[in-house]
RNA sequence: GUGGCUGUAGUUCAGUUGGUAGAGCACAGGAUUGUGGUUCCUGGGGUCGCGGGUUCAAGCCCCGUCAGCCACCCCA
């Protein structure tokens, strides 16, 4: 290994990535489904795209992300997730404007400063959706439905969905208030993160893992209790847009996401099947994020979810990932006159559509023979010396065994045979 | 950023009380003239992650480093 791959990366091999292939080309279906259109924006972006909108003491910006200046000192920053950039370029492109929705998808890779571990990666790959200009509630069930038909459609059963409302921004001001003359008495009692998080950011204070915390935190106050009418009523008509959709779901107010700018609704798919990173796709509203990236205030609801942990859980679970891609027919070229005639025919079959290949390298009969029986492919078709006597090819069924020599020059015919495996 | 475990052929692993490496699978070739998937035979491949140290001698011991895995943290 003279030249080992970064930390926390990894390559996508020419064996798996068929699979990769299945699961994205998936996602493009079921967005487009939804009027969903793509959008892509770079993987680069000022630094402060990033911390205005994850937020500055989110752990996201504060330690995780891979910044960088240019040769004119500019600084940026790797994307550690895709709605800042989303969100900058639908600013940028005026791609929502009074009643007209935004409503798009993304993948691609993203990039955060990690320690690796299962689940985890410094350079990871994302699909996201984003729609934004609704603050209907039915918005906020269709895009949760996208993910719930995702994860259904690629055979996912052991996922939950858990479901929140984090409220405005008077509503999480007042609960955060709550909390912290909450917790401020148990000041002695808590883990040093917590200590910190009832400063910063009382809210995650709600997740810490440390027993004692959990204890105390089991009877903090409850989000869902600090809502406005408005906002508690934008929660019930989500869950029932759900329920209408046949969407099943738990209430769980302590999801508290990672990233700043959600507001409302908050969402999460997790897996019991994926060891501690268990979350599969998470997301919610962000209806301050346009205004606070300089654009009109627009409110917009989205999610994000990481392919390898889809693909993780689908091969636990043994999902299908589609078909294999396999050649349709193997040539075996016997002898040096056969050459000419092969080349040609195979060019002209691959003109036509079919999936061919063959070893230039392997010399004897058997050898190619073997190696055509190893690619898979149904049909073999075979070229010697008797052939370009007779002007014909043999056409091989690798699966029947049976063989049968057409003219050379019926190409129509031979791609027939090939094309409907008769 | 912290802690624990691990690191030997393409791959999965074995390697005894330290004496300079082995197996299965995979791969390649062959078992009489142009026919694969079973079987049999043969073969190619490893500076034992990297760098130091202890020792007459280290894959085995010690230190460092890098990487992977798992957990903390965080989240996709």
């Amino acid at each position: 290994m003279k030249y080992p791959i970064p930390r926390g990366t990894f390559d996508i091999l020419p064996e798996s990535s068929y699979k990769w292939n299945y699961i994205e080309s998936l996602f493009k279906d079921i967005a487009e489904r939804y009027n969903y259109r793509r959008i892509t924006t770079p993987i680069f972006e000022r630094t402060e795209l990033f911390e205005r909108s994850v937020g500055n003491t989110s752990d996201i910006v504060e330690k995780e992300m891979y910044k960088f200046q240019d040769k004119k000192g500019r600084n940026f920053a790797l994307r550690p997730e895709g709605t800042a950039g989303v969100v900058r370029s639908l600013v940028d492109n005026a791609l929502a404007s009074q009643g007209s929705l935004a409503m798009l998808w993304y993948m691609g890779p993203m990039f955060r400063y990690d320690r690796p571990q299962k689940g985890r990666y410094r350079q990871f790959y994302q699909y996201g959706i984003e729609n934004i200009g609704s603050h209907h509630p039915f918005i906020d069930a269709e895009v949760i439905s996208i993910g719930w038909v995702l994860l259904k459609t690629l055979g996912l059963k052991g996922f939950e969905l858990q479901i929140n409302s984090l409220g405005d921004d008077t509503d999480s001001a007042v609960y955060d208030a709550a909390l912290i003359s909450y917790f401020t008495p148990y000041k002695k009692s808590l883990c040093q993160d917590c200590l910190n998080r009832l400063e910063r950011n009382p809210k995650r204070l709600l997740d810490c893992k440390v027993s004692t915390c959990k204890e105390i935190a089991a009877q903090a106050p409850n989000i869902l209790e600090f809502l406005s009418d408005d906002n508690q009523q934008h929660f019930h008509l989500v869950q029932r847009y759900l329920k209408l959709m046949n969407i099943p779901f738990i209430i769980n107010p302590r999801i508290v996401r990672g990233l700043d700018y959600y507001t409302h609704t908050a969402f999460e798919f997790v897996t019991d099947s994926l060891g501690t990173q268990n979350t599969l796709l998470g997301g919610g509203r962000y209806n301050k994020l346009v205004e606070q990236m300089g654009g009109k205030p627009m409110p917009g609801i989205g999610f994000a979810g990481g392919f390898e942990r889809l693909m993780m859980v689908m091969e636990q679970e043994g999902c299908s990932f589609g078909k294999k891609p396999l050649p349709q027919a193997y040539f075996i070229v016997a002898g040096d006159v056969a050459q000419e005639p092969a080349i040609k025919l195979m060019q002209s079959l691959r003109e036509q559509g079919i999936a061919l290949t063959w070893n230039p390298d392997k010399i004897s009969f058997k050898a190619q023979m073997k190696s055509a029986d190893k690619s898979g492919a149904t049909w073999t078709l075979i070229i010697g010396e008797d052939e370009v006597a007779a002007s014909t090819v043999t056409i091989r069924n690798m699966e029947t065994g049976k063989q049968q020599a057409v003219s050379i020059s019926d190409t129509d015919i031979i791609a027939e045979y090939i094309l409907n495996n008769k």
